[in-house]
RNA sequence: GUGAGCGUAGCUCAAUUGGUCAGAGCACUGGACUGUGGCUCCAGUGGUUGGGGGUUCAAGUCCCCUCGCUCACCCCA
């Protein structure tokens, strides 16, 4: 019989691996803790509905990408493929728009999309979600631009690029995007096979095709900037004055659009120069209708989301620090079987003291029990045999300088303790 | 969904034109050193060569199918 494996395009984080991911956790939370945001925990499936709407029927995503099935009772649910849809549903279902505006949240969590697994691109992935719902101003695009840029200084990313842009309102988009459909009429032909494609469905998305042709073409396509309304204009120039106040480097990109439908007014992303083709980071923008589309009132809400498979893919790239790797600081050796039970006795002793502790069960010998204690990196190591036991001693060796001494029983989880706060281990 | 490359022990990889080719190193277990690690030496555990079918006297090596991996398109975090 053939063995079982995950599924296509998942992964397990094994423990080499998921330390790592813990530190970012930290660093995250804090982060939250400094700018007002309330973690949450949200379903991974949802009514499907909650994304055809929110995310837009000919998005891509909903399109082709979803996991939709049916549940017990005939329910269309759907594992969900990205965080802000629900957030904005549980903002609306808990009444929150009653609390403080805008209500900041964040969560973190596995989404899963069905796509062609590749480097960065899995179709089970985690994202850092951050949304602040229920409010207009500029300066919380801002705070939420800057939040991100946050997270990334702390983790000591370099090589990064940050794009931003916007893709207007209902009311001025439309007229852009005949705007960029009457330039690109004319030179239709030339455009490539997919843009052509593009051209009726999302024109917009054009823009950022990669085939050299089509960027030549759309090189002196009109921009949006020259076509927004008043009042996204006036919001994107707050935008982008909140940024340079707070010091943050941006570049504007004409080209920058966003594949879900709910986008409004800012749209940007985070790049890394050191990923594959997948090198987006973090993406985010506001999306002043969303709350209308999946049944609300309107509410306004502005967020973004980071790839933590991306983050950490490139944090190892750059070589960077995550923090310090947990493991074991003394090893209890039990050099005769009369001393096992004063072993276990004392390895407990420090396991409530709080020292990452351990010890065989499996019976090895000295020998070997001290060379486990050097492959997982034991601080120090306690030898306890018959001997040690019947003069209420434990020999303890350093095992960096292989010194050895023999100390009082009584003693010993107190001296392991202070050294372990002292950060010796 | 499209294209290209690749799938040999837990890991990294060997195996001339199909002919003892199923191996090495690391890891793991034990021993040399019967109560002391990191070095050295020795031994052992471990693979129906991703799975299935075909060609052949003979296939890890060739062909087909399938599953998976990698990278790119597409899309996006």
């Amino acid at each position: 019989m053939e063995s079982i494996k995950a599924p296509r395009g998942v992964r397990d984080i094994l423990p080499d691996e998921s330390w790592k991911w813990a530190f970012i956790f930290g660093v995250t939370r804090k982060i939250a803790e400094d700018f007002g945001y309330r973690e949450v925990h949200l379903p991974i499936f949802e009514q499907t509905e909650l994304f055809s709407r929110g995310i837009g029927e000919t998005t891509d995503v909903v399109e082709k990408e979803m996991y939709t099935f049916s549940d017990r009772s005939g329910r269309s649910l759907t594992l969900r493929p990205e965080a802000t849809a629900s957030m904005v549903r549980a903002y609306l279902e808990h009444g929150m728009a009653s609390g403080p505006q805008p209500s900041k949240l964040w969560c973190a969590g596995p989404m899963m999309r069905y796509e062609r697994p590749q480097k960065g691109r899995y179709r089970q992935f985690w994202q850092l979600d951050f949304e602040a719902i229920g409010s207009a101003s500029p300066l919380v695009d801002v705070e939420v631009i800057a939040l991100s840029l946050e997270i990334f200084r702390r983790l000591g990313l370099s090589n990064l690029e940050v794009l931003i842009n916007s893709v207007g309102c209902p009311s001025c988009r439309p007229v852009y995007r005949s705007a960029l459909q009457g330039y690109l009429r004319e030179r239709f032909d030339e455009l490539c096979p997919t843009c052509q494609g593009r051209f009726d469905r999302n024109p917009l998305r054009i823009l950022d095709c990669k085939v050299e042709t089509c960027r030549a073409i759309t090189d002196g396509a009109p921009d949006v900037r020259d076509h927004l309304c008043g009042e996204c204009r006036s919001h994107f120039d707050e935008v982008l004055q909140g940024l340079d106040l707070i010091g943050a480097k941006f570049r504007i990109d004409k080209r920058l659009v966003r594949g879900l439908d709910y986008y409004t007014k800012t749209a940007y992303e985070v790049l890394s120069g050191d990923l594959g083709a997948q090198n987006a980071v973090c993406g985010g923008g506001r999306y002043d209708n969303l709350a209308e589309a999946i049944g609300g009132p309107h509410t306004p809400g502005v967020g973004f989301a980071a790839g933590l498979d991306r983050i950490v893919l490139t944090m190892e790239q750059q070589g960077l620090s995550f923090g310090r790797e947990p493991s074991i600081s003394v090893i209890v050796v039990v050099a005769d079987e009369a001393a096992r039970d004063e072993a276990v006795r004392l390895l407990y002793e420090l396991r409530r003291a709080g020292v990452p502790s351990d010890m065989d069960t499996s019976g090895k010998g000295v020998k070997a029990q001290m060379k486990a204690a050097g492959a997982a990196k034991a601080c120090c190591v306690c030898i306890l045999g018959s001997s040690e036991v019947s003069r209420g001693v434990v020999a303890l060796k350093e095992m960096a300088t292989g010194s050895q001494e023999e100390i009082e029983r009584e003693r010993v989880v107190e001296r392991l303790a202070a050294k372990m706060k002292a950060a010796c281990c």
